[in-house]
RNA sequence: GCGUCCGUAGCUCAACCGGAUAGAGCACUCGCCUUCUAAGCGAGCGGUUGCAGGUUCGAGUCCUGCCGGACGCGCCA
């Protein structure tokens, strides 16, 4: 099973070989003038330059040797240099009948298999999440599927922030609203298990526990010292922790389920930090350790460096560990339990300096090889003033809240639409659901990752154009249609491709290959995004040019109604390595 | 100050190792529902790719300088 881009190079790359010039040079790219060509190869160009040839010459040497292959219906030599390439309907036909027979719809595996794992998400005890969260989270997932579906083992890890001088703070909180709590009291217990705070209270005790520690000394003190006991191991606190934890958990697996976000794994800082004393340990013995303004460090500089990176800081001059510290033992704490050949770390990308660091003092320790760690960076989501999100109050908007602004959108459009009545009432909210997660999930993956984008609910609901439901709607026009079929008793059957429209769609589908290798190469979603936009596009021009149940004939019907399948098939599925799924109605 | 990233149509974004006529969506104009969901399709309008040089047969892409913006730069995470 290979894409036609792949077969092509392939076979240029021999004729180029033939021709006496290097193979590597027939790579075959889709055509940027598919007015002309399917496919096209610019190699003639860069030989002619390297040999000090007449480009054109050289182009009509490969023309000459790929003519006679029947897949072609056309080679021509074009312009200065470029062969382009028209495919024979006979070779379109069979590619989509090969698409449409395989299980994986056309996408290829990755010719070695790693254990992966991707550390995205973020979320934190006691925190509830907000807007800076959903593109760590939508990004993340989305990579996670990626690898996954490529072949990769893959583990995908919230790195749950529970651990650090929060919880210190929310147990002086709690403490101070219940003084009478038994997990306060010195001993060894037993301490009940059950939790004497809800989640509205963490987030309700944390900001204000946060704030009045910024300027209230005695306090702060109290939360350094219940932090202090709480990694020290005194049991009332721990019993404590673990029930904010617990509370915490529950309550953000509920929110990121309903983004359809699921971990495999909800690995805490505290996981890593029982490995923190053998790792300075071991750092130390390994020279790496160095004292310096009271603090212990690790040198990370290097010589071709443009600019000084700071070192990092694994233990503060006050001993206590830094982030960088917890984020270099969770690296041993990985490799001690999963060996994993690649870390992803989908974090925003203003983080980039201190993961440099971190991967450099990984590297130093032999903690990890040289590309196995990387950051995935991400721009931020910014409001319409081009400044990282805010309400109108310029609080922190919380992802509830903004999973619920688009959910009222979607409601008011699907009753707009008149589906309202037609679906029970289950059945509605199910969709509203999707289409709202569609909108917001397409609206971020659309962009790629690295440049921060404006957040505009209205652009991303407005249901037109390049959007989440936009691509909805195209799949369940086929649902509809291929109901439809069935009820009438229409059975796919080979596809030929005769019809623009046809060969259009086949080597539309022809290119999921070709987009997810990519997107792998660069953890880039977008260009899953892109594809499967393009893929919606070119089927609704398909499906406007080519009528299917009321075709002319029934081989043609049967040929379209599986291509109508197969298109829905892979769109469905690329939109699941995207996270959005499909309704049946909307 | 040093460093990283960015500047493309009125707006939001693309452009596959340097290749043909820089592409989409929104907005605007026009056309298309007595055939399968019009949340659609077709057509049009819209560009000195921030500015100035350089390398090249060829530059949005590579190099240099400048202008403008975002972000980061040791004991918060």
């Amino acid at each position: 099973m290979t894409d036609l881009k792949s077969r092509l190079t392939t076979v240029v790359s021999d004729a180029f070989a033939q021709a006496g010039l290097p193979a590597e040079l027939g790579r075959v790219t889709a055509s940027d003038r598919p007015d002309l060509a399917d496919f096209q190869c610019n190699g003639a160009l860069a030989a002619a330059k390297a040999a000090k040839a007449n480009p054109r010459a050289l182009a009509e040497e490969i023309v000459a040797i790929l003519k006679p292959d029947p897949m072609f219906a056309a080679v021509e030599l074009a312009g200065p240099g470029f062969i382009n390439l028209v495919l024979s309907d006979a070779t379109l036909s069979l590619r989509a009948n090969a698409i449409a027979e395989d299980p994986r719809l056309g996408a290829g595996l990755e010719p070695a298999p790693r254990r992966v794992v991707v550390d995205y998400g973020g979320p934190n005890v006691a925190k509830p999440m907000h807007v800076g969260h959903l593109r760590a989270s939508i990004i993340g997932e989305s990579l996670k599927r990626l690898f996954r579906f490529r072949g990769d083992e893959v583990w995908g890890d919230a790195h749950f922030g529970d651990w650090g001088f929060q919880m210190g703070l929310l147990i002086v909180a709690v403490g101070d609203e219940q003084p009478d709590l038994d997990f306060l009291a010195d001993g060894d217990g037993p301490f009940p298990s059950e939790s004497p705070v809800s989640l509205a209270d963490l987030e309700r005790l944390y900001p204000l526990a946060a704030a009045r520690a910024k300027t209230d000394l005695e306090y702060r003190d109290r939360a350094r010292k219940a932090t202090a006991e709480l990694q020290g191991g005194r049991p009332g606190y721990r019993a404590l922790w673990r029930c904010f934890v617990e509370v915490s958990r529950t309550a953000l697996e509920r929110e990121f389920s309903a983004l359809d976000i699921e971990f495999d794994l909800w690995n805490g800082e505290s996981d890593a930090d029982p490995l923190i004393a053998g790792m300075v340990a071991e750092l130390e013995a390994k020279g790496l350790l160095e004292l310096d303004q009271g603090a212990r460090i690790v040198r990370v500089a290097k010589d071709g460096d443009k600019r000084e990176l700071p070192p990092l800081l694994v233990v503060s001059s006050e001993g206590s560990a830094m982030y960088g510290t917890t984020d270099l033992a969770t690296i041993v704490d990985r490799r001690n339990r999963f060996d994993p050949e690649l870390i992803l770390y989908v974090v925003d990308q203003r983080q980039a300096d201190h993961f440099e660091q971190v991967f450099r003092a990984a590297r130093l320790a032999g903690y990890a090889a040289e590309d196995g760690l990387e950051h995935i960076g991400f721009g931020t989501m910014n409001g319409p003033d081009g400044k990282p999100f805010k309400t109108r109050e310029g609080g922190v908007l919380k992802l509830h809240d903004l999973i619920e602004m688009a959910k009222d959108k979607a409601r008011e459009r699907l009753k707009d639409a008149g589906l309202g009545a037609e679906l029970t009432e289950q059945d509605f909210e199910d969709t509203a659901h999707k289409v709202a997660v569609a909108a917001l999930k397409f609206a971020d993956l659309g962009n790629f990752r690295g440049t921060s984008y404006v957040f505009d609910l209205d652009r991303f609901m407005s249901f037109e154009g390049k959007t989440g439901p936009y691509l909805l709607y195209q799949a369940v026009r086929i649902k509809s249609l291929l109901r439809k079929a069935d009820v009438e008793g229409h059975a796919a059957g080979e596809v030929v491709v005769v019809e623009p429209a046809e060969r259009d769609l086949t080597l539309a589908l022809d290119a999921y290959e070709a987009a997810l290798a990519e997107a792998y190469a660069r953890r880039a979603p977008n260009l899953i995004a892109e594809h499967a936009y393009r893929l919606a596009q070119t089927f609704s021009k398909f499906y406007a040019a080519c009528p299917i149940l009321v075709a002319a004939d029934a081989k043609s019907r049967a040929s379209r109604l599986r291509l109508a399948k197969v298109t829905l098939d892979q769109l469905d599925s690329a939109l699941r390595l995207l996270g959005i799924e499909t309704p049946e109605r909307m």
